[in-house]
DNA sequence: GCAAAAGATTCATATATACGAATATTCCAT
DNA sequence: ATGGAATATTCGTATATATGAATCTTTTGC
């Protein structure tokens, strides 16, 4: 009906539409990590990581805490994990017909 | 690890940002529905509607049943009508997160 | 076999997004 | 208060995505 809802929720699923921020939100499951820790799991530049977490902080997606000049991030919610999940079983679904399809090519 | 299955899961999430995109899946909730049916309900250009069944047909989140000239698009999976809500139960906690903000500023 | 209806595809353009490089900010130790 | 470490922001550019307009394809009825 309302148009607008549905902008909205496509902004929600923006959020994960990057390789990169998907990484770091999988990095952040068992535990919270900081930006330098992030940086290097992920093996990207500092600079990258950050603009991603500012994504990610701005959508409440993570939560943040100081300690000294350390910040550390963690998932703020665990319904985005299990989003994440239910998307990734949708992969794994498409990726099994892809398989039958190439079966049925032989 | 493998940076490719966060490529493919973002192209996934890819398949749900656009409002469009969003607003035909939630039509089809209650039932299959021609394209016809489709673009009136949406209320934008059929061609339009077309292209974006044609990215949900890609990706296995419909399936297709032709009768005559017309063709009735369906919900493949449900789980993807699962991951929709969680992805809008997050959005409605980010809303009610940014009221919680603005109660405050006053 | 032709016209009309239903749906799909192609193309050009506008807009959004991601990236790295450079720069700025914040906090702590001395 | 100064330097260094950790994190954030800005900016220009490259790339991806969405859209409408026009065109094509498929199916049915006559």
């Amino acid at each position: 009906m309302d148009k607008r809802i549905f902008e909205m929720h496509a902004e929600i699923c923006k959020i994960f539409t990057n390789p990169r921020r998907l990484e770091i939100i999988s990095l952040l499951r068992d535990g919270e990590k900081t930006v330098n820790e992030l940086t290097e799991l992920a093996g990207v530049p500092q600079a990258n990581v950050s603009q991603h977490l500012t994504v990610l902080r701005q959508n409440n997606v993570v939560t943040t805490r100081r300690e000294g000049t350390n910040i550390y991030y963690n998932i703020a919610n665990p319904k985005i994990l299990q989003a994440c999940d239910l998307m990734k079983e949708v992969l794994l679904e498409k990726l099994t017909e892809n398989e039958k399809l190439v079966k049925r090519m032989l």
